[in-house]
DNA sequence: TTGTAAGCGTTATCAC
DNA sequence: GTGATAACGCTTACAA
């Protein structure tokens, strides 16, 4: 297609100035290199025509885009969105430009994605979680695309990746749930087989049970999707169980609000009838009644460090993976089981 | 710069197959437009190269980038996300990508976001309210790049937008507040200076007010950035005052949440003492304890529609503005004023 | 400091 | 149905 009126070009604006392009083009990018006088001259051509660079032609010839990728599962859950946020900031302060993409947690349409924003000039990627092709990765790897994975980090992971041990995060938490004397675990989580951080952090509550001297067979788990409406539903198939959990841990903050909020519906009270652990300190956690106990995770300085990251693999550095700290945050809604028979602690 | 192994071209491709460049593209644009045979060929000698064709070059000669703009205040605010997650959907539909950038409320930072969006190639722009400086409105005009307004809808709008009628909203809300006899009102805003938004709800209100013969004047407005603290603080600033409201309007529901949970550590009943209501109606409001009364608001149809609009727009045609409903719902926390002598209602 | 001119890798218009 | 070849608008050696 055509432009209807053509923009006015490089040489459109030499003419006018009275210079060659190339003059013209050097004080556009290196103003340094042309005499103060010409400078003037040229930039009042630029001005008077209302000039602006061709983006194509600039990027067929310098080879550069200046822009990076980011597929995540949605922009809707604020548990990206910090994060998000941050790392476009950072990737602001690099002169790149940030193309979004998203999945709905569903690997054929990141595939899809990922296709997409190579060919439409990304210089590296930022990917959620290791699960992926094989296909894929020999794309991004024949394309000489660096691709970072955020929001999860694994102690052998084969790709550089920037985050925190979903494993040992949710092992530290059923530690101390289990420490306040709970027996009977549910587990409230996004689907494993779509989610591989999911299915790391079930992984890791596991272990503390059986560490714990607990059997991880014993534990219940509801498997849903990550909406608000899914974590309520999710506790109520719970709670028409003959074997009631005396605490509910959630993959997120976002389940366990849901969750907490059908425990009101039902009059359930938390944490004196069932104790509901969160994960993510997302703000909501903040507002439920009574506040979510949770496990904070660094969004900020996650998307910050990943921006940072890849700059670097795009300059074609090597980068170490990086481990993020996670930290409890007791809030209100865990405490010690009651005894259903008795009523006491 | 060059890159550091050429990636194979088209006519590394059209040599291997035995073809001319101009098979090449064809096989891989309008591939009914040449022989079976000829195509195979090709198409295995793309696979065997890894071929993938050059973007900057591409849009070069296609004169189209695939690409729109969309600059938001912040990621990091659930009145936003949803929307741009509908918005991107839609977009995939249309072959198109998004480029993302974030103003922080700021508007020195979306002007500067906004040519370097253009710069990156941008066929359109989704932009939040109206605040513009006329140089920015000249350089899209100019550039002659569609700007589609978001978030926002007047009567009056020069330029294309979709979204709700902030005015016609908050005085809606502001009606069924003093309906239920509160005459001492109070609002939590985001600075209206900053945002057209806020300054049009806070007319609506006001304008809401005269009507049932209030005196405006009487409104107090306490202005703050739009995170949870602030209108935690911005509630605490409020009831510090010697006449406390009885009624709290606030400008979104993450103010509306911030001051609910200030109300509760103040020990403040909610909607006893005090009636608090938000705006936008995001997931937070129905974890509130008790759940928010807010203003709902269709994210995820305006997100789509802009998306529509803004590709007709990209396309050459015109689109008119359009106003999509927010309907008020009540919830918890929102309820007749109580006699603060008498403490009936 | 400035100008000349050779790419950059596609798409698309012609002929054949 | 296929092949030459001329744009597309910029960056950047290299020359002056």
């Amino acid at each position: 297609m055509r432009r209807l009126i053509g923009n006015p070009t490089l040489s459109d604006v030499a003419e006018v100035a009275g210079v060659s392009t190339a003059t013209v083009s050097r004080c556009l990018n290196a103003p340094e290199r042309v005499q103060e006088e010409t400078r003037k001259r040229v930039m009042e051509a630029v001005q008077a025509l209302g000039y602006s660079p061709n983006f194509g032609a600039r990027v067929l010839a310098e080879g550069r885009t200046h822009t990076v990728g980011a597929i995540i599962p949605t922009m809707d859950n604020a548990i990206f969105s910090r994060g998000l946020q941050a790392f476009q900031e950072e990737l602001r302060e690099s002169g790149l430009m940030l193309l979004i993409a998203s999945s709905s947690y569903r690997p054929e349409i990141e595939e899809e994605q990922i296709r997409a924003l190579v060919k439409r000039g990304a210089e590296g990627l930022l990917l959620i979680g290791f699960q992926r092709s094989d296909d894929v990765r020999a794309f991004l790897a024949a394309q000489q695309i660096p691709a970072l994975v955020a929001w999860a980090w694994q102690p052998d992971a084969a790709q550089p990746c920037v985050g925190f041990d979903n494993h040992a995060a949710m092992a530290a938490m059923a530690r101390e749930v289990i420490a306040r004397g709970h027996r009977q675990l549910a587990l409230i989580s996004a689907d494993p087989a779509v989610n591989d951080r999911a299915l790391v952090r079930i992984e890791g509550l596991r272990a503390a049970m059986a560490a714990a001297g607990l059997d991880p067979a014993t534990l219940v788990i509801e498997t849903t999707d990550a909406t608000l409406e899914s974590g309520g539903l999710a506790f109520r198939r719970l709670w028409e169980r003959p074997n009631r959990p005396t605490a509910v841990l959630c993959g997120t903050d976002v389940l366990a609000a849901g969750a907490l909020t059908a425990a009101r519906d039902l009059g359930v009270a938390v944490p004196d009838a069932v104790s509901i652990t969160g994960f993510a300190d997302l703000d909501i956690a903040r507002i439920t009644a009574p506040p979510l106990t949770t496990m904070h995770l660094p969004h900020r300085r996650m998307g910050r460090e990943a921006a940072r990251m890849l700059v670097r693999m795009i300059a074609g550095e090597r980068v170490e993976s990086r481990e993020l700290d996670c930290s409890l945050v007791l809030r209100g809604t865990l405490a010690a089981p009651r005894d259903r028979e008795t009523g006491q602690r």
